[in-house]
RNA sequence: GCGCCCUUCGUCUAGUGGUCUAGGACGCCGCCCUUUCACGGCGGAAACACGGGUUCGAGUCCCGUAGGGCGUGCCA
């Protein structure tokens, strides 16, 4: 109907959902923004046994938290008789076959292809079965699975990342749409889910590139305008390797509770990979504004968690009180202090749980630090401390007499007063840390 | 095994035969600011996986080797 760019991410309810399927997601949804375009949620679960309406829940939460609205929610299990009716065609076409190997007997061919030095392809024997044979089947209480009977062509996309792109069909085994249960397989439901509602733009890992072929075989066969197709690199690990083993622990929602910035996790994954540098945002406008899918390279990307972390701290030192006020009174900071004290200590923390520690601070002080030798020096300058309130002039005017009295001056001056008043030796800004601290006993 | 893709500073990358003595960002190191640490500002060190070939000339093209990723499911 429109030209309205249209993206969506499809995640089965089987898990919960990690920094990989956050770069799926994240990519489709800034794709779609960019261009001021629409980002579905598509629930992909067409499996009964495996999909778990908790995940369903725990990936909505999820989304939400990072800020990647969509703008239409749609399920796969509610979409059946759309499944059936490009079923249908299929068959009347004579393009999806049905065929009666048991996994077993397919395992054995494939081990058997493979020993021989060939490619573990389907080799089309139930093309050539007769009625009479399919019936035996049937008798012998054998339900049929269902496959797609592939064009052996050279399939042929130019990818918004991989470039020009190719894949040999004749050497892809025709694609199973139906199982032995009747259940629907992922490539039929993604075909005409993407078709129906009118998805531009299918932006996805490249696992999925031999999918792509034999989807866009698919696509054609029914008569849709094939979409463009954007395939990103996966995610490795900091040492290179395959990321899978550890994405147990690096789940969205265990990300969250160990205190990352959703919008430094969205800057972060909006630039991995690609050519423009990883920058510190401020709001999801600005991710969206700076982002290009065409920037990204081919090479698998390295995910660091380090790397995040360091990007969490530039994030919080740029975010205004306003951003982060809630929490500072959540935390169990007067409403009234968090502009003063976000002020002098968000250029301290590198996750936000880090300001529990200043709060504490400032609510009820803290031990002296105090260098062994220092007792006399620190005692003299505890009498020339002055009078509270404090105000954004103390700390010079105390450090000033201080060196006045005693002669000390740099850092031996000021370290041993810093750690006496706040029991750290490193912190915020003193003259704005000062006014901040509680009556001193 | 076979197929596809990838390999430039520690990391993400720019680079499409000739100012590439290889550019940027993060990190690292140093300096400055703050008469302290951190924050911030400025600067510096740091890379073309290896071996052949094509060419007057190769990071850029070709072949091979090594390494990595993905695919090869009645998973998605």
């Amino acid at each position: 109907m429109s030209n309205t760019v249209t993206t969506r991410f499809a995640p089965s309810p089987t898990g919960y959902l990690h920094i990989g399927n956050l770069r799926a997601a994240l990519l489709s949804y800034l794709t779609a923004k960019k261009q001021g375009g629409e980002f579905i949620l598509r629930i992909d679960d067409t499996d009964p046994e495996r999909s778990k309406e908790e995940f369903v829940d725990a990936a909505k939460r999820d989304l939400e938290w990072l800020g990647l609205h969509w703008d239409r929610f749609e399920r796969q299990s509610e979409r059946l008789e759309r499944y059936h009716a490009a079923a249908d065609k299929w068959r009347e076409m004579g393009r999806l076959y049905a065929c009666y190997e048991t996994q077993t007997e397919l395992e054995l061919r494939r081990k058997r292809q493979l020993s021989m030095g060939r490619p573990p392809v389907y080799d089309r024997a139930a093309l050539e079965l007769t009625d009479a044979q399919k019936k035996a089947y049937e008798e012998e209480g054998r339900r049929p699975h269902w496959r797609f009977k592939l064009d052996q062509e050279r399939v042929e996309w130019d990818d918004l990342i991989r470039g020009h792109t190719h894949v040999d069909c004749g050497s892809v085994s025709d694609p199973v749409l139906i199982r032995e249960d009747g259940n629907y397989l992922y490539t039929p439901c993604s075909v005409v889910d993407d078709a129906e509602m009118g998805v531009t733009h299918v932006v996805r890992g490249e696992d999925h590139v031999t999918n792509t072929a034999t989807q866009i075989q698919m696509i054609r066969s029914l008569g849709y305008a094939v979409p463009n197709f954007a395939h990103h690199s996966l995610l490795v690990g900091p040492d290179g390797e395959a990321l899978s083993k550890r994405l147990g622990s690096l789940t969205l929602g265990g990300l969250r509770e160990e205190g990352y910035e959703a919008l430094a996790l969205t800057a972060f994954m909006a630039r991995l990979g690609a050519s423009d540098p990883i920058e510190p945002r401020a709001a999801m406008a600005e991710v969206v504004e700076g982002f290009d899918v065409t920037r990204f390279g081919r090479a698998p990307a390295r995910f660091d968690v380090e790397e995040l972390r360091q990007l969490n701290a530039k994030t919080l030192h740029l975010l205004p009180v306003e951003a982060v006020h809630d929490r500072l009174v959540e935390a169990g900071l007067p409403k009234s202090k968090t502009k003063k004290f976000w002020a002098a200590v968000q250029g301290n923390v590198e996750l936000f749980a880090d300001v529990a520690e200043w709060i504490e601070l400032v609510q009820k002080g803290a031990e002296p630090l105090i260098a062994e030798g220092d007792e006399a020096f620190v005692a003299e300058a505890m009498e020339l401390l002055p009078a509270q309130p404090w105000n954004g002039e103390s700390w010079k005017n105390w450090t000033g007499a201080v060196k006045e009295k005693t002669g000390r001056k740099g850092k031996q001056l000021f370290m041993p007063l810093r750690k006496a008043l706040t029991g750290r030796e490193r912190g915020p800004d003193m003259s704005e840390l000062m006014p901040l601290l509680p009556k001193q006993k």
